[in-house]
DNA sequence: GCCGTTTTCGGCCCGACTGTTTTCAGTCG
């Protein structure tokens, strides 16, 4: 069994135990282990196999036989016993904002409530009101909270479903009748959220390409089977259609599957202007004749165009500045020369700073900017002075061995609610860039936050603003806030601001983007890494970049050590010398 | 269930907020 599975399984026992009422510290001890072993990096069944996994801290005689028990056979009796006592929809209820274990059990156990379908009716026919601790107002929440749900569910993050699809496009490649395959639709464009993955294909053999993928190892259902068209759920709930062209359709279809909706149909009504009709198929004269065009370069070009690409399809103005040879040259994964914004294991993150280094060399980065969470944060163990100080002794240490590459020295430091930072100046002048980031009293007035904001951005030593509209996609909407005046402080300030590249937030979203560089706003892109894997997360970042009609020079990481110091030292003197 | 010890028990992270209460439990980050 792999090490995610084990981890996953523990979590899970974590979250069963807490339902079923445990000892919470019981069900922590679980949560602890699975970040432990995370932290730990090394092979868990050679753990087991050198005896060394009890030597972890955090696995102690229980968990180490348990584990040992799920790494040698695959299964885990408790495991399952513990599941089989819980209905997979009470889990499901926790998702709902507002139900933490203990009111999930309550409905559990007093209502029979087992799904989420069952809470809702509960809630409509107003028992849930019944239950102690429970009123009128929690139990709206709940309603707002199921509906809420309910309209995310058909909607799936970027990073699973450019993953998902990766792979079922790699799947249809092992067929020797699929000449050509391409992942189209809002994917292609890299929405930050997307409904279901569309493949083009072009076929020696349509029906062969067909029946091979709806025999798709990871298929859940079936719900089309057609020569042209196919269609199914997968294993993840993410839906996905397969479309087969002719080759001289393919440059036509790619751009019509593609999207967006707007843009196509802007685009048709310029062809229709010029005297062409243009759909899926094909571009056509008034005879009917057709343009054959090779590859969507030409297709724009025929339209008298400069190639759009993907991300900018939207019909906000692409195709005017296409018309005018003013598309932007967008920037590219392989301009970024260095990140911001990765956690440590001084705080919640579970990278060494010798192992951040590592990896930020082995990408080919020149340097990686440290920031951890702030004293506040204490559920994320927030860095006390003394640990900052302590840090910042490591960094240097790291540093030493100077080959070119830095770890920088700055933090996320939290904007407290009256808008100022998590420690005096003494300590913030010691970082060299201060990310500010709103992480509690998400419930103020859109005046109130946003003053708030201002008054951060204002702070002489703050270089960066973190995720500005703290949303967590699919999950949590954004605070109210009035992005214009934020954004114009920052410009006003020479503030960054970053776009988050968790895929869970992207925040700045693209959006706004554009609305910064007009402002002269420079845009940060950070991964906001917590371990290895977040690394890679970068890259959706630069997608929101890109779909935002950003250029290399828009973008600080891209530029090279020696001048991101010294534009941050820059930055920090014009601002504490006015 | 783990850990450390004043060594076989008692503590384990915590502050803000919300909606319930009538002094606090549960959730969230």
């Amino acid at each position: 069994m792999d090490r995610e599975s084990v981890i996953a399984i523990l979590d899970e026992i974590a979250i069963l135990l807490e339902l079923k009422g445990e000892n919470p510290f019981k069900s922590r001890a679980y949560s602890n282990a699975a970040r432990a072993l995370e932290a730990d990096g090394r092979d868990i069944s050679q753990l087991v196999v050198s005896g060394e996994l009890g030597k972890v801290n955090g696995i102690g005689a229980g968990l180490t036989e348990k584990i040992t028990e799920l790494v040698q056979t695959g299964k885990l009796a408790y495991y399952l016993q513990l599941k089989s006592e819980i209905p997979d929809g009470v889990l499901e209820i926790l998702r709902v904002p507002g139900m933490g274990p203990k009111k999930v059990r309550a409905v559990y156990t007093e209502l029979g409530v087992d799904s989420l379908g069952s809470l809702e009716y509960a809630c409509r026919e107003n028992r849930l009101v019944t239950l102690p601790g429970f009123g009128s107002k929690t139990q709206q929440k709940v309603l707002e909270g199921i509906e809420r749900l309910k309209k995310f569910r058909e909607r799936h993050l970027l990073d699973m479903a450019l993953i998902e699809a990766g792979r079922l496009a790699d799947y249809i490649r092992q067929s020797p009748n699929a000449t050509r395959v391409e992942i189209a639709g809002s994917l292609r464009r890299r929405r930050e959220t997307i409904k279901d993955v569309d493949i083009l294909v072009t076929a020696v053999n349509p029906e062969a390409v067909m029946n091979h993928f709806v025999a798709y190892p990871e298929v859940e259902t079936v719900t089309g089977h057609g020569e042209t068209k196919s269609s199914i759920v997968l294993n993840t709930g993410i839906n996905a259609d397969l479309r087969v062209v002719r080759q001289d359709q393919f440059a036509y279809a790619l751009h019509h599957f593609t999207g967006s909706r707007e843009h196509n149909t802007e685009m048709r009504s310029r062809a229709r202007k010029m005297g062409l009709k243009m759909n899926e198929y094909g571009l056509f004269k008034d005879d009917e004749q057709p343009i054959e065009c090779a590859d969507e370069q030409s297709l724009f070009q025929e339209l008298g165009l400069q190639y759009i690409p993907p991300e900018l399809r939207e019909n906000t103005g692409e195709i005017e500045a296409a018309e005018r040879g003013e598309i932007p040259t967008l920037i590219e994964p392989g301009d970024v020369r260095g990140i911001f914004h990765v956690h440590s294991n001084y705080s919640d993150g579970s990278m060494t700073l010798e192992r951040i280094a590592a990896i930020g060399r082995s990408l080919g980065y020149e340097y990686v900017g440290i920031a951890d969470h702030s004293q506040s944060a204490r559920y994320a163990h927030g860095l006390e002075p003394e640990r900052v100080i302590e840090q910042h002794r490591e960094i240097d240490e790291v540093n030493k061995g100077a080959d070119g590459f830095r770890l920088l020295k700055g933090i996320e430091s939290d904007i407290l609610k009256d808008g100022s930072l998590d420690y005096s100046d003494d300590i913030l002048e010691q970082f060299d860039f201060v990310i500010a980031s709103v992480h509690s009293n998400f419930n103020l007035s859109e005046r109130e936050m946003t003053e708030r904001i201002l008054k951060a951005l204002r702070n002489p030593f703050v270089t960066m603003l973190g995720h500005p509209t703290g949303r967590l996609l699919l999950a949590r909407e954004p605070y109210p806030v009035d992005l214009e005046a934020v954004l114009e402080c920052a410009a006003e300030n020479g503030v960054a601001v970053e776009i988050n590249a968790n895929p869970h937030r992207l925040d700045l979203d693209w959006i706004h983007c554009k609305r910064a560089k007009a402002l002269g706003v420079r845009i940060a892109i950070c991964p906001d890494a917590h371990d290895e894997e977040g690394f890679e997360d970068t890259a959706y970042g630069v997608a929101v970049a890109r779909r935002g009609w950003l250029e290399r020079s828009d973008i600080i990481n891209t530029m090279a050590l020696t001048e991101v110091t010294a534009w941050l030292q820059r930055q920090r003197s014009a601002k504490t010398t006015r």
